[in-house]
DNA sequence: TAATACTGTTAGCCCAACCTAAGAATATTC
DNA sequence: GAATATTCTTAGGTTGGGCTAACAGTATTA
């Protein structure tokens, strides 16, 4: 049982801020979690008391921060969805990191387990089924330009049976 | 334009459930609004505060309520990314139609445009392009099931050159 | 039409998440 | 090591969204 209940947005944010600022500098302090999130540093005491309280982080008063063993799984879970999530707007739905970026940071809150589930085999089956691929995504692309398909498909299945 | 700047995730679902009852049932009615959303009669009356003040409905104390133009076109809004992403969960990720609706009940709120948007053109795309369709869902369903793909894709191939 | 039942509103409260301003602790530098 | 700068915390305020309980309209029906 990986995934519990799931903790606020916004504390789900300050979660996962904490971890990649420790990933980075060994330790994270408030000033630049609050400048990560864009909050102010009065904020991140709150957060950080929250965060506490339920296990996820240790914290003491002007004392460096770090995760706990829960708080750990609990961040990574939280990165693990906003991973998938990136992952199937640029490589399936081909959007822009810029949009597949904002997108992820979004729905990542709110998307149940069992869809992130389903996204991660559907982009790892995309990508290896013959019959979908890169030239699948490719026609994608085509598809969302042109609303049309059929030409570039005989081709594309003949080229399929190539490899 | 048809998207301006959205609601919050809460004043979203009141305008999606007013529309929806007036679509049913001709009234929307507090009552009936409150007990659809899972909140108490009053916590509707100030969402229709709240709405009234963004000019998305007709409301005046103890009168039936409208929505206004403003009202349906977010509303619709509202509900195509509903339906999309429910679309999207039943028909390419195969999950079932309760987690669907969940999924999308929530997700709903955080989606930016782009990629509904683009998530309504991959929708139609797999299912008209026959490198998609039927079989390549078929196809997912059963590597969610054992992981693989190799022996059924091959078959999955001739059988398009059928078509 | 008067009594009762139902529905909607108001008042007053809670909580999460944010803020600013001011004060306390820690670090730095002279 | 004292003064200054930086960082963190506390205090107190705001907003949005929810609640219950009590009250006010509206409807029903005897």
């Amino acid at each position: 049982m990986p995934t519990p209940k799931r903790l606020s947005a916004s504390l789900e944010d300050y979660l996962e801020t904490i971890y990649h600022i420790i990933a980075e500098k060994q330790v994270a302090r408030a000033k630049e979690i609050a400048s990560a999130l864009k909050v102010s540093r009065s904020s991140v005491t709150e957060a950080f008391r929250s965060l506490a309280q339920k296990g996820l982080i240790n914290y003491a008063p002007y004392e460096v921060i770090t995760l706990t063993p829960a708080g750990q799984v609990m961040a990574k879970d939280v990165i693990l969805r906003h991973k998938v999530l990136k992952d199937f707007f640029i490589k399936v739905l081909a959007v822009g990191e810029k949009v597949a970026e904002e997108g992820a940071c979004k729905i990542e809150h709110a998307a149940p387990t069992e869809i992130i589930d389903r996204l991660t085999q559907f982009v790892s089956f995309i990508e290896q089924c013959p019959r979908g691929g890169t030239d699948l995504i490719a026609g994608f692309s085509k598809y969302c330009q042109t609303g049309k398909t059929d030409k570039r498909c005989k081709e594309c299945i003949t080229h399929c049976l190539e490899k």
